[in-house]
DNA sequence: ATGAAAGCGCTAACAA
DNA sequence: TTGTTAGCGCTTTCAT
């Protein structure tokens, strides 16, 4: 057990200015160098700062102030197996001007939960919002409340006009799909699908219904399940589908995760990939080439999206202005799981 | 292109005051439900706050109120794959009366990095640090501001008696290796250490030593390489035994995204696992069970870690004491890839 | 049940 | 080069 000692004679600005014998102004030019101080004198008020364990109160600063060099992102607690990613973009797009405040979004959109966000116009210079994190009802709140935003793997909802960051998520599914129909023959692939509600879903899915169509194989709603972008959920969906005797030749998962309890389906009940059935993904995650075999699988460049991200939103706060869409291009990663090499 | 709208007519508390007709101490305690207001005033000051569009200034708040009931997160940008248990865990002991606040650190600790850090004292009731994400200096700054601070799969520093949540590192892989030795009678079993300033990484590597002093099994050097809790040094380092004739009857990474590296080295070198070499983890991670063969390793609870050091600074903040040290207790949990089943 | 007014710690004119 | 001072938006006694 630790005892904290006793709290709270934390020093503020004026104990410094006391104790290096100036005025708070002083102390506030040297802290952040605006406007003219002699050397001496910014030596003893460093020395009184440290001698105090002093640190400035960001609240009062941005009151005063009334600036905030701080980005703001909010993201869902689950993160996904990216979250790593998408932050290392972001911080990289932040530049060395700009702090990164993370909100992580309970599950449940409460109510007002606009009002109460811990991340505001008022703390942060404006927010990047991951889908899926807010609801829309926040979204509009938000930006009437003139907070600058940027969306995150979501286009702009409604009646809103957003700047935003997806990938090319229908091009790239009907890609693949291509690859397996034109370079391996494949004509009986099924679907796993990502949760209906997230818009990138919905994306992946029509590329596939469209590549399809674009090579006359009539679509079978038997050969597509929903597997969450989860592994285990796509687990079962397979699993399910052995069980009632389905066996396509390749199965697209909406994401890598996904692609991975489809392996971990078909390795089970001892069906060989890509011998039996062939198997591909999307996002490319960087485990996915440890799979065995290696997966083919989309590439979706989440680090640059989240780079792009804080760039626009950057961009929107310095200017007032950014570009509305922005789409980055995937591409097909040929790996073993489809049938290739 | 969009174009913000002129920012800055922000609404404030007397904005909403005027427009509901009553002062600003109505609006804030029909805001905090601090005092009692009639259920009509409440009423005009909720629809003027919904017409204004107006959202408290937290810096305000915090300021004029002195509290703050945000816990701080810091760490560092890269995450790991579990960076999403992690939070989910913190925000299940945050409980509902902490809102969440994180930063991620960047790369190279700065000089005053304490002094300048966006978390403080001012924002937050107290910080969470995981390990590597703060250099020890700043840890004693931020204690010597007495914020409540507790550690993150790291124990305290020399001279601080912060409270810190880790694993029993140790003892985790001492009973893997034991199984190794004692279930598969291997007797030649390599080793692939974490980052050395780790601390985790040390307590790892300590266990595997004893193991084999244990079991009166000589330590050779050769055996031991650094695979930096990293898939693709891993693989690296087990190519480069390969290269050199090198083949253990069974290889123990220090956590399963070097494991996974391991397995890529194996399979692209042809050598069957387990039938040739076993493989054995330290995590647990979601995506371990899914490996081919699944992966056999050591189950760290990482999210009740997360959780439990949530639990430990609000005892901190609330009644100013906690529990030091506390080891969340590892647990082998076997697969395929030791040769088992 | 409500209002007036004094700060909270800091920044930014404006003076000197 | 430095100091004085007026707020920034909010909470909180203290009156009423």
């Amino acid at each position: 057990m630790v005892d904290l000692q006793a709290p709270d004679m934390r020093a503020t600005i004026s104990d410094v200015a006391g104790r290096a014998g100036v005025s708070t102004a002083t102390v506030s030019r040297v802290i952040n160098e605006t406007g003219p101080v002699a050397e001496s004198t910014a030596d003893r008020v460093w020395r009184a700062i440290s001698e105090l364990n002093y640190a400035p109160h960001s609240g009062a600063r941005e009151l005063a102030g009334g600036r905030s060099s701080t980005l703001g992102l909010i993201l869902t607690s689950a993160g996904g197996y990216f979250a790593g990613e998408v932050l290392a973009g972001i911080e990289a797009g932040a530049g060395d001007a700009y702090d990164l405040l993370i909100y992580a979004a309970q599950k449940g959109p409460a109510e007002r939960q606009a009002f109460y966000l811990p991340l505001n116009e008022h703390n942060t210079g404006g927010l990047i919002v991951t889908a899926g994190s807010l609801p829309d009802e926040a979204l509009v709140e938000l930006s009437e409340r003139s907070l600058p935003l940027v969306l995150l793997f979501q286009s702009s909802p409604n009646g809103l006009a957003l700047p935003s960051v997806s990938f090319e998520n229908e091009a790239g599914v009907h890609r693949i799909v291509e690859h397996l129909i034109a370079v391996h023959g494949y004509r009986e692939i099924a679907f796993l699908s990502g949760p209906p509600q997230l818009e990138d879903a919905g994306a992946r899915l029509r590329g596939y219904r469209q590549a399809l169509a674009d090579h006359n194989i009539e679509f079978d709603e038997k050969l597509v399940a929903q597997g969450g972008y989860n592994a285990a959920m796509a687990e079962t969906a397979v699993s399910r589908w052995l069980d009632n005797g389905i066996l396509p030749r390749a199965i697209v998962a909406a994401d890598d995760e996904s692609a991975m309890g489809t392996l971990s389906a078909l390795h089970a009940a001892r069906v060989r990939v890509p011998h039996d059935v062939a198997v591909v993904g999307f996002d490319d995650a960087p485990l996915s080439r440890h799979l065995s075999p290696p997966l083919t699988t989309v590439r979706a460049p989440i680090e640059a999206a989240g780079e792009m991200a804080a760039r626009l939103l950057r961009d929107l706060i310095e200017s007032g202005t950014a570009d509305l869409q922005t789409k980055l291009p995937t591409e097909v990663v040929v790996r073993q799981s489809c049938g290739c090499e």
